[in-house]
DNA sequence: GGATGTCTTGGTAACGTTACCATAGCGAGC
DNA sequence: GCTCGCTATGGTAACGTTACCAAGACATCC
C-alpha cells in the first residue's frame, strides 16, 4: 500500500480518446448521448472512461458560448441556524432536481461580505443567485450590476429593487398567533422583539398590533420591548416579570427570543416562583419539545425548506428557455401554522 | 421603470478593454495587481470595470494549467440538521478565509446520491473534497478514481481508504456521560442505539460498556435498545419504562432519541406518572433548554462548527504548495464535553 | 451505374483568460 | 553614439470542450 501510485491530475478527453483509439470528438458525442456513433466505438469510449476516471470538465464546458455553468449562487446569514440550513436545502433540492449545483457562502450578516460574495459568484458565472439580504446598500444588486443574472430575495425585501421575493406571512403569523392569546382571555400580552432581522421584525409587530386593535386593546408600551439596546431576551423577559402589572403571556418574535424567555421562566421557577405566576408564550418560530416546557407554549410554525423550495422554483422559472422569462417581480409569502396549544 | 434596458450578458475583458482603449492584456495584468501597468492606465481600466459591471471569468481562469478553481466539495447528510449545518459552516469559514467557496450537496444518506455528488464535483474541478459518508460501496472514493483530489472524511471512517479523517470522541463521550450516571448512583442504566448512523452508534455504544465494565457492572441486553426495528425512540423508551425492572437512567445515543425519550417521559407524566418514577437521561449531542426538562438531562456536548473547520483545515494543508502534502493519512478526535448536570 | 441520401468520423475554431514572447521606448553608462 | 537594461504594451497560443463543417463509407433508388 505504501509508496503506491501518485495521484494523477485529472485525465483530459484527448487522453480518453487517445486511450480509445477514437477522436475526441467521438468521446464527445458519445458522453454526450452517443447519437451517430458505432455502438462497438461507445463501448470503447466508456471503458477508457471507466479506466481513466475521466469527468467532463465542466468549468471548460460552460465557457462555450450558449452553455450554462449549473451552478446557483446562495447567499445566507447563517448556515448554523437550522431555519437557514433548511432553507438552503430547500434551494438544494430544487436545484438538483434540474441538475444544478449550490454555491454556498454564509454571510454572518455583514453587508460587505454580502457584496464580496455576490461578486465572486458573479466570477464563477452562477445561473442565478439567491440571497438572503444583510442589510445596508444594495448597489451591488442593481440590475446593471447583475447583468443577465436573475436574483430571488428571501426572508427580507429590499424596496427598490424589482425581483422576485419569499417571505414567511409574518404579518398573519403573528396576528394569528396573538389572537389566539386574545382568545384565551388575556389581555396584557407582552411583546419580546426582533433584533437580528428588522425587516421580519416590523412585519411580526405589526400583526401584533393588528390583533389587539381587532380586539380594541390598546398597546402598552411598557410590554412592548422590541429595541437593539436590550441585552438579551432573557433579561428582556425578567423586565416585562418584573412589571407592576406583569402581562400574563407573551408575544415571541423569534425563537431565539423564545428560549431567552424560557429560559428566564425556568430560573424563576426553580426560584420558587409559582408556575400559575408564569406568563403563557407564543413563540414564532417553532422548536423542539415545546409540549415540555413548565408554560404553555404555542408556536407559530413553518417551513423554511419550503421556503427555500419556492426561492428556488421562483429562480428557475427566469431561466426557462434561450429567452429570459420577463415577467414582473413576483411576491410570494408562505402560509404558517398555529400549532396546537395547551390552554393557559 | 418599466421597460428599462435590457439585462445584458456578463461582459468579457475584451469588452472592458476595448472600453478603455488598452489590450485585454493591460486589462488583466491592472486586475492581476498592476505590476508594470502606468498608473493612468491602470485608472482607466478599473473604471471601464466599474462602469460595465465586469467579473473575472473564474471558469476560464481555472482553465489555465495550473490555475486553482478555488472550489471545494462538500457533501453532507442532512443540511437542515443544525449539527451538519454548522459542520457545513465551520467548512465555509476556513474556505473562505483562503478565498475559496464550497460546492454543496445533499445526500440525504443515499449512496447513490453521494457517488453522484463526487463525480459531479470531480466535473467543476474541485480543489478538494469533505465529505459525511453514506455508507455503501466506496469504490468513488477510491484514489484512482479522485486522481489528485485530496478527500477528507467526517464523522465517519470507510476502513480501507487512507485518508484523513474528524471524528468526534464518541467513545470518550459516551463513556463520561456513563460513568456520570454511575457516579449518581445509577446501576440499571438503559441504552438508547443509533439507528441513523452505524459507525458513530457503535463507537457510543462501546463508551457505554466500557464505563459499565470499569465498575464492573454486567450489561443487561433487556436495558439495550440499538436494533433497526425499533419504531421509534419514543417507543424503544416506553419498552425500558415499562420492564419488571425498569432503568434508573438512560444513556443516549443521540440527539434524535433524546428527543423521543423526552417526548415519552413528557406523555407520562401528563398522565399520572410520578416525576421520581421517570429515568435521568444522559444525551449524546446537546440541545436547547435541556435545563428545562422534567427529569434530570446531561448532555455530551460538542462543536460541529469546529469539526467543519478541522476538516477544512486537514483539507487546505494537503492543497499547499505546488507539490502535495504526501504525510500519510490523520485522524483527528475533537473533543466533547459533560454539560453540567442536576444531580438525579 | 450514377446520383442521392444517411450515417459516421475527424479537423477546426472559438469560448475567456493569462503565461510567454516580441517589440518599442527610454534612460544610463562607456 | 551605441549598447545594455529596464519598463510598458501587445500579439499569440494554449487550457478543455463542442458546434460546425468537410469528407468518407455505404446503402438506396431510379
Amino acid at each position: 500500500m505504501v509508496g503506491g501510485a501518485r495521484p494523477r491530475k485529472q485525465p483530459t478527453i484527448k487522453e480518453v480518446a487517445q486511450h480509445a483509439g477514437v477522436s475526441p470528438m467521438t468521446v464527445s458525442r458519445t458522453l454526450a448521448g452517443g447519437a451517430n456513433v458505432r455502438p462497438d466505438l461507445q463501448e470503447k469510449v466508456l471503458s477508457a472512461v471507466r479506466e481513466l476516471g475521466y469527468h467532463r470538465n465542466e468549468n471548460a464546458r460552460s465557457l462555450r458560448p450558449g452553455q450554462a455553468s449549473g451552478l446557483i449562487g446562495v447567499a445566507i446569514t447563517n448556515l448554523g441556524n437550522p431555519y437557514y440550513g433548511n432553507f438552503a436545502l430547500g434551494v438544494e433540492e430544487v436545484a438538483a432536481e434540474t441538475g444544478r449545483r449550490i454555491v454556498l457562502g454564509n454571510t454572518g450578516g455583514d453587508p460587505a461580505r454580502e457584496r464580496q460574495l455576490v461578486a465572486d459568484f458573479l466570477g464563477r458565472q452562477v445561473e442565478g443567485l439567491v440571497l438572503v439580504p444583510s442589510g445596508g446598500s444594495s448597489d451591488h444588486l442593481r440590475p446593471e450590476r447583475l447583468g443577465d443574472v436573475p436574483l430571488v430575495l428571501a426572508s427580507r425585501r429590499i424596496y427598490g429593487l424589482d425581483v422576485d421575493v419569499v417571505l414567511l406571512d409574518d404579518v398573519g403569523g403573528a396576528y394569528r398567533g396573538t389572537l389566539a392569546l386574545l382568545d384565551a382571555g388575556h389581555t396584557r400580552i407582552g411583546y419580546l422583539g426582533n433584533v437580528s432581522s428588522e425587516f421580519t421584525g416590523a412585519r411580526r409587530y405589526e400583526g401584533y398590533l393588528r390583533a389587539l386593535a381587532e380586539r380594541g386593546i390598546e398597546p402598552d408600551s411598557d410590554l412592548i420591548l422590541r429595541e437593539h439596546a436590550i441585552g438579551s431576551a432573557g433579561e428582556a423577559t425578567g423586565r416585562l416579570l418584573d412589571l407592576e402589572d406583569p402581562p400574563t403571556a407573551i408575544f415571541s418574535a423569534n425563537n431565539r427570543n423564545s428560549i431567552g424567555a424560557l429560559r428566564e421562566i425556568g430560573r424563576r421557577l426553580r426560584s420558587g416562583a409559582r408556575p400559575d405566576e408564569m406568563p403563557a408564550l407564543v413563540s414564532f418560530d417553532d422548536f423542539e419539545l415545546a409540549e415540555l416546557m413548565p408554560v404553555p407554549v404555542t408556536v407559530v410554525d413553518h417551513d423554511p425548506r419550503q421556503l427555500g423550495r419556492e426561492a428556488a422554483k421562483l429562480l428557475l422559472s427566469r431561466l426557462g428557455n434561450g429567452e429570459r422569462h420577463q415577467g414582473s417581480a413576483r411576491l410570494v409569502e408562505m402560509p404558517v401554522k398555529l400549532a396546537p396549544a395547551p390552554s393557559p
